[in-house]
DNA sequence: TTATGCCATGGAACCGGTTCCGAATTGGGA
DNA sequence: TCCCAATTCGGAACCGGTTCCATGGCATAA
């Protein structure tokens, strides 16, 4: 009976060199003499070699596969970062090992999973924070930990200004002569310690100031996030009467979509009787003409994962912590006058079956 | 100088037993005796020892990971039968690798790391054809394969019929009364084998075939998928003149949207001008008041990933090959009946059920 | 010719668990 | 008291690459 795996030694042998030689042409080593290689890697031809990646971990100490902890993968938001994350990665060769993580158990959970037994070479954080204690011994470790939509001192990451960004939609709807500005946030305690919605309330709470304006509690609400509660929140916003908001600023797109239904649940006209912004620019509210904080999703993650990449190579990633801006979009659903147009058409030709796109749409593939 | 890493011989010397005794405990066998197991748990917990997931894959054999392959992973409903795959992946202790294809040569490239370095266990293919020549290399290669949304002989998956599901939406459509129903599509070659949109087409013709009516060619328009995209087609079938559809099959929610937004731009009312239907029922659709065809996305990625646990498990998938059942959600895109009319966003749009409120929300996390 | 050095190479030791075989211990029954 | 079986345990061999050291060959310099 033959040895049913090929490994390295079984080459080694067929080719007549030894086994450090197989592993070296395997490596790209340049001690190696043209005419061995050649036949080397001939004979890995003729054998259908391939190298056992558990093996090479094991003795190269490494697992070239970069664990990716999420936050409620399923939000858009953080589903666009995951995207760039995982398309950096893959052009570095290196695994993206994915860990949804909804609850503070499973945090903790995947996290000594992940670190403890070393499945991984290093670390990204979408949107999560890692609580302190596993921060410290993921440092103890030597471990690469790279922060994406969040922050923490001497760690790199990328992240935005969301007190600023909240300033920002507050200020908006300001200067459209609001007064009485409600928000619509996420509940304050997840577990995970996100907090850009808390963060973006804080902006809102100083735009208010600034404007000389005391913030009224009663147009204040937070809930699950979903649409679907943003609009029983804000239908009990609407309930005031005359007391109630003329401009909402929802803390996110998704929650904004539901501002959206409850003013025409109740009746109102949007932006005349209410005013409405989200945030996070998702396609979503392009499509519904919902004014928004603009924030570079994919950007954040591409920006995350290359960050790692360059730790795992040995070198400093280059900015540590890099903060990236932020800005308004303008819509119909603050502006009165619908200005921009919601679609624009590209030129079409005729085809053979029917019609093509001739530019300004997705890449055709092969 | 001690030596750094502590492995299993480092316990196993403290707690002054073998090391065969240490690996047994860490896999839970039952021939240790219980003062045994107890005091060499002490010391793995008092010197803080985890073993290394790579030397055990290498021991074993196996490396509690799979691989999946997804297709354009930005897509909605991609996303959505991820997000169940991995939830049930992760239940099982298995690690996500998580694989974006975009064109041939990615899954190309992919198809070779993950299978030829045995870097995972198992392989679940979402949405994405899998050629022939690799299909019978797995199979070699005794490596778990199973498909979600996509359906091959002989191999355990989870599909819809999309053939039925375009029949279905078009018969909606033409048993409200239309007569000349447009078909919006994806583009043919993906070169991802990415056929629904094509087997949609075919459930289209089938539904006209047998209502007796003679498919009009100029009424098909196929293109990238995007709602731009499909505005742009939409728009040039418009500008037929009297011999425009008054109903658009598009296949996908997706473009949709985009058959929504050229309407707008073309002044047509929807229903009453052109009824649409699209196909997925994401959440875009029901929040656009869309017509559509549900299928079951997160389960269709549950199912799957429950395949691959039971066959890593050794055990046989249960139904080896399981059809999602499809069912038209008849809304306000196509229905005479006025509901949330996405043309009337920003109007007072009175609805019968317009706003569900206070259920089915988010459920807290702790 | 001999000394020096570089290059290519073979192969043992090693990475850290797992597994299996054989040995030691224990307990029960005759 | 002795024997046999069951239980528990130690440790060598092994998984398949990587690395480092020793070696032999060849070319160049002395």
């Amino acid at each position: 009976m033959r040895k049913r795996t090929i490994s390295i030694a079984t080459v080694a042998a067929e080719a007549g060199v030894g086994v450090g030689t197989v592993s070296r042409v395997l490596n790209g080593s340049n001690q190696v003499s043209e005419a061995t290689r050649s036949r080397v890697l001939n004979t890995m031809e003729r054998l259908d070699y391939r190298p056992l990646r558990s093996a090479s971990s094991l003795s190269k100490g490494r697992t070239d596969a970069v664990g990716i902890l999420v936050s409620v993968i399923s939000r858009p938001s953080v589903m666009a970062r995951l995207v760039g994350v995982i398309d950096v990665l893959s052009d570095a060769g290196l695994d993206a090992v994915v860990l949804n993580v909804e609850n503070r158990a499973q945090l903790d959970r995947h996290l000594s999973s992940i670190i403890d037994q070393r499945r991984v070479d290093g670390i990204i954080s979408i949107s999560l924070r890692i609580p302190e204690e596993r921060v410290t011994r993921i440092r103890k470790l030597d471990i690469p930990l790279v922060l994406v939509d969040n922050s923490l001192p001497n760690l790199p990451c990328v992240y935005i200004d969301d007190v600023a960004g909240g300033n920002m939609a507050t200020k908006h709807l300001l200067s459209l002569g609001h007064r009485r500005v409600g928000f619509i946030g996420d509940n304050k305690h997840t577990g995970l310690g996100m907090s850009s919605s808390e963060d973006r309330y804080a902006g809102y709470l100083m735009a208010l100031e600034a404007a000389g304006i005391e913030p009224d509690f009663d147009l204040v609400a937070r809930g699950p996030h979903s649409s679907e509660a943003a609009a029983a929140l804000t239908s009990a916003l609407f309930e005031l009467g005359k007391h109630r908001p003329t401009a909402i600023f929802a803390s996110s797109d998704t929650l904004a979509v539901g501002v959206i239904k409850a003013a025409q649940h109740h009746g109102l006209k949007i932006p005349d009787d209410c005013a409405v912004i989200g945030f996070d620019n998702l396609e979503i509210s392009s499509i519904l003409d919902i004014s928004t904080v603009n924030q570079p999703l994919l950007e954040s993650g591409i920006k995350g994962a290359s960050k790692m990449v360059s730790l795992l190579n040995g070198e400093i990633a280059k900015p540590h912590r890099e903060e990236l801006s932020l800005d308004v979009v303008p819509r119909g659903s603050s502006l009165g006058i619908q200005r921009n147009h919601p679609t624009k058409l590209y030129g079409v030709v005729e085809g053979p079956n029917g019609l093509q796109i001739l530019q300004g749409g997705e890449e055709l593939v092969s």
